[in-house]
DNA sequence: CCGCCCGGCGCG
DNA sequence: AAAGCGCGCCGGGCGG
């Protein structure tokens, strides 16, 4: 247990397994690093406190690792919305918690960029002293003792939740190795050398003077939607909108080098010359990572758009000289999870082999692979016209326990209900507007506008609660996956070879991770590390689904690459 | 001038 | 004009 004291020195508190707690001690803010690592070192305790993300950063700094951790947000989140937890009332009540379920904390990425000082992760969040903590530990465990059965779920929930925020604040200190040199390149082919700042790229003045001349307007803002649309109906193109799917669908010789103007558009402004400028410092881009910060549990970020990284840049993503990546996706991860959860053995046994979506056209469900792809994914988004409005009743007839799943999830979120991920993340109500709008629908003087209104709100919170149950409990799966692979490659030996100069934290002398975008890791490995690291993975994907699906005939197909660009495909 | 919303598009 | 979930970020445009 770890928390501030009156004057501003740091306690610290042996907690037991049995939740017993030992004598105080009091640390100077510059003792800290070596009291946690000596205790690291002599008994690997779990450590409590208020947030990884105030804590954390330091001590890595510092060279300190943890190998195990309780955040009291995150798991106050959790506690405090789950319709498993017993009872909610002492958490529900605790009013300076509370920020833990409302908002996410999403770290001010200017402020901690370059400097994982304390002194700068310490934001507003949750309280941080001792005498809280331990009276937020206590809450949360009472609420896990009042929970039953569930409370063995809600336990696994938060130890994995705990373990991506020890991931999260460590790929933010080691960084993606980053080639600033390799996305240059990238860039000057596709938009022309650099321009003086605040000047158009040769490839896409080129491409707005063909613009123009096909619609027959000088001097045109193709950047403002309102004076582009304007343009182009102008020029006698019948759209509503300037997004690229309704361009796509005319023939008129301003159309191509429009949408390749909108993607050199867009490449330049979110991930141009001057994102290099911003983000990436001695071969590193090191985004915030907000464990939790989406409410099925899946991460956000913030800063630099880490999630969002277009897919031609990966190549940017190289590793150190001596090193090199070992990157694995999972296939299908979604479906495969509700196939396990449903405990559907049909769609289990589609999976059985690489490629889910092969597996259900041979169960005869669906004629093409496209097309398989297209019913599952509308089954968990809730589709309901086009394609996948004709394919996914074929679904419901071969896989009727995967979807009665998700239907009923629908029906209970339509409803204004609460659902809840297989380890217990529930979804939030629908806000005070929505039932409002479902009351004036029921009253007497309800217009047919108020019945379509409500119906549409209520339709479309019963697509949300369907999706969450699959999009959250893969999250967890994902959390499991790579707190298991963390402790694994934790155990690496540390290499004796070279290394890059940013290196600060023990975990970055061995095979460590680097990036995680909700099924996919990339594990940035010594060259003579990349086997085992691989080797790593795979266990790790064993272990995840045992953990939560026990002997569930649910395989988790991996693809593993190894090598020095992070490429995917 | 600032904050906010929104269209649009990148990712899963 | 998206059908169909979850995000973050950008620039334009508007209201204050």
């Amino acid at each position: 247990m770890l928390g501030t004291v009156a004057g501003g020195g740091i306690g610290a508190v042996d907690v037991g397994s049995d939740g017993a707690t030992g004598e105080p001690v009091e640390l100077t803010l510059d003792a800290l690093p070596d009291y946690v690592r000596a205790q690291e070192a002599s008994h690997a305790p779990r450590w409590v406190w208020s947030d990884s993300a105030h804590w954390l950063p330091g001590l890595l700094t510092s060279g300190v690792t943890v190998a195990r951790c309780h955040d009291l947000r995150l798991c106050h989140g959790i506690l405090a919305r789950s319709a498993y937890t017993g009872d909610r009332a002492p958490l529900v009540t605790a009013e300076e918690w509370r920020r833990a379920v409302e908002e996410p904390v999403v770290a001010s990425p200017t402020a901690t960029l370059f400097d994982l000082e304390i002194e700068h992760a310490d934001r507003a969040t949750v309280p941080a002293d001792l005498p809280a903590a331990l009276a937020e530990f206590a809450r949360q465990r009472a609420a896990l003792d009042s929970s039953g059965a569930d409370g063995r779920r809600l336990r696994i929930l938060l130890a994995a939740e705990s373990a991506g925020a020890l991931i999260a604040a460590e790929m933010r200190s080691a960084g993606l190795p980053w080639s600033a040199e390799e996305h240059d390149r990238l860039l000057s082919e596709a938009l022309g050398p650099r321009p003086a700042s605040g000047m158009k790229p040769a490839g896409m003045v080129a491409l707005a003077e063909r613009i123009e001349g096909a619609l027959g307007v000088r001097g045109l803002s193709i950047d403002s939607a309102p004076k582009l649309l304007q343009a182009l109906r102008g020029a006698g193109i019948d759209v509503q909108s300037t997004s690229q799917w309704e361009l796509i669908e005319h023939e008129h010789p301003a159309i191509a080098p429009l949408l390749q103007y909108k993607k050199l558009a867009r490449l330049l402004a979110a991930n141009g010359w001057s994102w290099i400028d911003e983000w990436v410092r001695n071969d590193r881009y090191r985004p915030v990572y907000v464990p939790g910060g989406v409410v099925t549990g899946r991460w956000a970020s913030s800063g630099g758009g880490a999630l969002q990284i277009p897919r031609r840049l990966r190549p940017a993503i190289r590793a150190d000289a001596g090193w090199t990546f070992v990157s694995a996706d999972v296939a299908q991860l979604e479906p495969r999870v509700l196939a396990a959860m449903s405990g559907d053995r049909a769609m289990a046994i589609a999976g059985q082999g690489k490629d889910l979506y092969a597996g259900i056209v041979e169960s005869g469900a669906v004629p093409s692979r496209q097309d398989a792809k297209i019913a599952v994914l509308g089954a968990m988004y809730g589709s309901t016209s086009g394609d996948a409005g004709r394919l996914v009743p074929r679904l419901r007839r071969i896989y009727p326990h995967a979807m009665r799943l998700v239907d009923d999830a629908a029906a209970t979120g339509e409803r204004g209900g609460i659902v809840s991920t297989w380890l217990g993340r529930s979804s939030p109500a629908p806000d005070p507007e929505w039932f409002d709008l479902q009351a004036r629908a029921q009253a007497n003087a309800a217009t047919a506008a108020d019945e379509s209104r409500a119906r549409r709100a209520s339709r479309d919170h019963g697509r949300f609660t369907r999706n969450f149950i699959v999009q959250g409990t893969a999250a967890e799966w994902a959390l499991a996956w790579m707190a298991d692979l963390r402790l694994r490659l934790a155990r690496f030996p540390e290499t004796s070879g070279d290394r890059a100069p940013a290196s600060g934290s023990a975990f970055e002398r061995r095979a460590h991770l680097a990036f995680f975008l909700h099924d996919e890791v990339i594990i940035h490995a010594p060259l003579d590390q990349a086997e085992a690291a691989a080797t790593a993975i795979r266990d790790a994907t064993a272990a995840a689904g045992r953990l939560l699906f026990g002997d569930a005939p649910v395989e988790f197909a991996l693809d593993v690459v190894i090598g020095r660009t992070a490429t995917k495909e």
